[in-house]
DNA sequence: GTGGTCTAGACCACC
DNA sequence: GTGGTCTAGACCACA
């Protein structure tokens, strides 16, 4: 029983960025799943592993794939490991597309209160969809 | 005997709703003055009556003022009041505009994530746009 | 503002008992909201109250909490306290059906394996809802 | 060259399913008995051979057999093997039937307490009992 | 070794 | 005062 478990590529962590460090976990390995970069079954790096790679505490990792875990996008199984679930490129891509259209939806909503018109607004979407391009 | 004196138009404040408190009554009166319906010079209504009027404590309403003098938005004379700035209008407008442009990069970024195309994206965009009318 | 806040009656929680002392939480309040003893707007006790309450750590509390909060049974904001939810009577009842029905899948698998006809695990579920009356 | 013996008919083993994997072994090897696939003095498969079968560790297999024994529905005798023992059936049928009325006892509490009276809760089980065939 | 639960205590944001 | 996050360290169940 081979243990192909590494703690692969993942960007640093910082305190100092917006939002939680579990969250920015979170979001991590949501791309690691959308991108199939991790595929169904693969396992993911023990808390240990993983927490000692990003220099956060076992919890704030384990907090992490708590959240994961209830969207269904991995599952954990005492004594074996952390898995990508069958469905969790599936659920990961859904997730961020729901996302997605929360956050256009309240960007819309803003640049309607700064009084601009809706042809307006659909040109700064334009702008702004090639800017990060 | 029912009082139904009020300030000016302000929607309930509700400890339900997402996000602190303060943060709404900032959210509500950058719509206020972004639409025009408060205008440069006029007076906002002071710190007791506003949170007499939404049910909230005192220092809820003052950091909601701070926020927005900290953008430029209103002004506080001592022993005179609060008043939208020369410029609120404006000020308001731009911050609302540059909030809807860090929305919708955040967005595209996470449609972008969940597999779409430029031009798929571009469609959701305008789907989402259509419904929000 | 006066505080309705109470910690009201709730059975002592042992770690002797089956299954981990938050779950023991969560039951006992989703029981108190499905059966409408706290109603949609009533703060819950605080986490360090509750604590206090049943001799267990804060954290523990809120972890029952954040259970129930993931079901839409309650909500949580900051500096104010933690509230049942417009729907949590709702949510809470469709909860338990849920869980209810689950149980009695398993329940009618285990009869039907351990022999049992049909007519024979009707009259086992007859016999059983009987004794527990 | 594949190898298609097997020492009896057993479903794989998954990590992904929910409990325990010597828990999994366990319920299928109670299933093999109760519905008397396996009958008493039938040797069970060794250690080595069951969890070479289904790709877990001799200790999983280990277990889920002394679980068994503990239940006196196999009986192991040293430098033979294991065998079903011969009021393995009855007690595993037993098993199930006790099993089955916690089941029931549970999953009645809990549609009682989502508010079903007494008539309801026959008719939720009548279908439940329905669904399952 | 893995994950699961419980604990205690810190600091922060909000009211 | 409230909840939100992060930390460290204990003990247990499982493989």
């Amino acid at each position: 029983m081979p243990d192909d478990r590494k703690t692969f590529l993942m960007e640093p962590i910082s305190a100092a960025a917006p939002g939680p460090l579990y969250q920015q976990i979170v979001d991590q390995l949501k791309c690691e799943i959308s991108e199939n970069r991790l595929k169904p079954g693969v396992p993911l790096p023990s808390f240990r592993a993983l927490a000692e790679d990003l220099l956060v505490s076992v919890i704030t990792v384990k907090r992490a794939y708590e959240e994961l875990e209830r969207e269904g996008i991995i599952y954990r199984r005492q004594g074996l490991g952390t898995f990508v679930s069958e469905h969790g490129h599936t659920r990961s891509c859904e997730a961020k597309l729901k996302s997605a259209r929360e956050l256009l939806r309240e960007g819309f909503r803003e640049a309607a209160e700064a009084g601009l018109k809706t042809s307006e607004i659909l040109d700064l979407a334009r702008e702004v969809l090639k800017e990060n391009q």
